[in-house]
Parts: structure tokens; sequence; C-alpha cells
DNA sequence: ATTAAATTAGAACGTTCGTTCAAAAGTGCA
DNA sequence: TGCACTTTTGAACGAACGTTCTAATTTAAT
């Protein structure tokens, strides 16, 4: 049984966040005002300020919440694979369907702001870090497992995170599921270099 | 002989453009007001509409510069490669010190805003345009030479692209020349894709 | 020296923005 | 019903923005 509530407030202020993430991915964060936020909502602008401190601390904790999502729900979706191989296929689909791309892009436009506080700066960071540590875990998990034979796990990393950030930037793409087969034949190489029996 | 100038406003015209390049390469189109152009330039807001239209063509202007230099560049450094295997290593440092990555990062932040004109999109599509093909051009002399053996020559050269493009935008990097090994094994592990021998 | 054109500056305009505020409306309990 | 509290509104604010306008200054030719 839950806590009865006299007013649902819980229930209008995760509305105005789910508008707002889907306006933020779209539009980015500075193309996206407080006026367009409510009307979206459906609530005053007003009453957006009773529900979040500013226009800034909503978009962090909308970015914080889609990072941490993401990174559970493939915590909870990695167990089902059997090999760091598999896992290295599954987290690209996962990134390319969970990941909210636009949204994360949106936060690098508002870190890069010279006005931005350094806080501010540090939690954004922090948030590009996640998706780094999934893919160095999975990477590490074959090196235990010897099915990779991996160097410089940094460097290889890096190189697979550029290369998944990049695919799902690409502009020319209109639906999601045409980037699968890209991803697929990313992962594919990638795999040929850090497979064992590699140079 | 050059034909006698009364006064140097194409000078200043230049001196406003490389500070404004610099400016919005650094924060971005949004995050870059016209009264910092003036600041940076020395010259008055008015100033700056006596020379250039608006903001968005002065943009424009620089974006499109920018992109036919580098391929002019290019153009002319790819002839010193007698491979297409060293021209691709080649083309990825060119890009790296070249492609002013933040100003066309810019150029999408345009772009995606709603209220931009189709004019508008349709010219920055048309700059994105351009690295593809220079990257396919590489990719199909390396066919003719012998030296690939590509199936898809569109994916490969959207794969290459990505990855290109997702290692210079790598936030955790100061300097450039940090970049060059990424970039170099990069291009190690997509050329063993697509080198003759290979499945 | 006068004049017309080119160049530059800076104030001013109309918007839009994020934010604040005072008041209204709704809600559940006494 | 009356009351204290939460929720919601919408007007208003000051700042910042891109742009325009007027006027001052400089220049080169008469």
């Amino acid at each position: 049984m839950l806590t009865k509530r006299r007013y649902d407030s819980e229930k209008v202020k995760k509305e105005i966040m789910e508008s707002a993430l889907l306006l933020f991915s779209q539009n980015g964060y500075n193309q996206t005002s407080v006026a367009d936020l409510s009307k979206a909502s459906g609530y005053s602008k007003g009453h957006i300020y009773y529900h979040f401190q500013n226009k800034e601390k909503l978009f962090v904790l909308l970015a914080r919440k889609t990072i941490e999502e993401w990174h559970e729900k493939w915590i909870r979706k990695a167990a089902a694979y059997s090999s760091a191989t598999e896992k290295l296929y599954g987290m690209a689909r996962h990134v390319l369907y969970n990941y909210q791309t636009p949204l994360l892009k949106s936060g690098q436009e508002l870190a890069s702001n010279p006005d931005s506080s350094a806080g501010l700066v540090k939690e954004l960071y922090d948030l590009s870090i996640v998706p780094k540590n999934a893919y160095r875990a999975v990477l590490q998990e074959g090196m235990d497992n010897g099915e990779f034979a991996i160097e410089n796990m940094d460097e290889s990393a890096i190189l697979l995170e550029a290369w998944l950030r990049g695919l799902c930037q690409l502009t020319s793409i209109q639906e999601l599921s045409e980037l699968e087969p890209l991803l697929n034949e990313a992962i594919t190489i990638f795999l040929r270099s850090i497979s064992k029996g590699d140079t």
C-alpha cells in the first residue's frame, strides 16, 4: 500500500520531465525555452519552477536519470549474454536504442558554455564517463575470459566509444534501425583487432 | 599591381572573420553573440553589419570557407602519397589538424534549429557531404589499385567517417596531438577490414 | 576647401529569455 | 463551513539577444 497522496504532484512532475526530455533531445538545451517546456507539458511557466529549481538543474536531472537508467538496464541485459563478444554486439544495440545521444550532445553544449559553473561541468563530465566504463568492463571480461588479447585497454575503450558515438550522431540517418547493420559491422571489425590470435 | 584600395575594408573584413572563426569554434554558434564578435574583433556591432548581412550568413560563410580550404588543401596534399593506404593515414591527420570539428558541430546546432530556413539547412548539409566524398574517393582509388577489396563502398565510407569524427570530438582530450596515435590505430584496424586478401 | 561617398561607432529597438512574485484555485481536515 | 496547506497560474522583471538607425568620422576626388 502506498502512502496516500493528497495531490498528485509527483505525477505532474513526471509529466513535465517526460515532455522536457523529449524537447531537449529533439532541439537541444539552448534551443529549448522554458516557455516551450511549459507549452509542451501543459503547465504554466511558473509551475515548472515550483517543481524544479531552474532550467539547468532540470536538464542535469534528466541527463543523470537517462544515463543511470541506461546503465542499470545494461547491467540487467548484460547478464543474458554468455560471452564478451556477444556482449559487445548487445552493447552496441543498447547504445543505439537507449543512450539518447541527442540529449547528451546537449550536455556538451551546456558544458562548453563559459558561464557554466565548475560544479556543473564536473557533473556533466561524470556522466560522460559512464559508457566508457561500461565498455571497458566488457573488454576486461573478455581479457579475463581469454576471448580477447588487448594491449592497451584504455586505448581500446576509447576507440570503441568514439566509433559508436560517431555512428549514433550521423545526421544522414532517419531511422535508428538503419544504423543497426553499421554498428554490427563496426563491432565485427573492432573485434577482429582484439580477438585472441591476432598480432 | 593591385588596384589601389582607398580603404582597407577588405582587411578589416578579414580581421573580423578570423576572430569570428575562433569564437564560433570555441563557443559554438548560439553561445557566441554579435557583441562577442564585436569585442573580439575590436570593431563595433554596427560595423559587423556593415560587412555581413547578419550573424547566420557570417557563420555559413565561415563554415563554407573552412570546408573548402580543408578540401583544397587535402587535394594538394593527397598527391604526395603513393598508395591509398598511405592516403588514409594522411587523411586522418588532415582531418585532425584542419577540419575544425568544433566549428562544424556548431553547424549541426544551427541546422537542427526548427526556425532555420530550408535553404540554410540544405547549405549546411552540403558541407557535411564534402569529407565523406573525400573518404570515398580514397577508398575507390584503393579499389582501382587493387589495394582494397571493399564490398559496400557506401558503408565503408560512413564507417570511416563516423570513427574519425567520433575521435575528433572526444571531450577528454586537451591537445590535438594526443589524438594522433588513436587515429592511426583506428586507420590500422579499419584497413585490416578492407585490405585485399581479407574475407 | 568643398563635397560626396565610404567607413565606423554607438545608441536604441523590439524580442525573447530565464526567473520571480503575488495572488488565485484546489484540497483535506477540523 | 472555515482554515491551513499545497498546487497552479499568469503577469511582470531585468538582462541579453540580433538587428536597425542615425550620426560622426574618414577618405579621395574636385
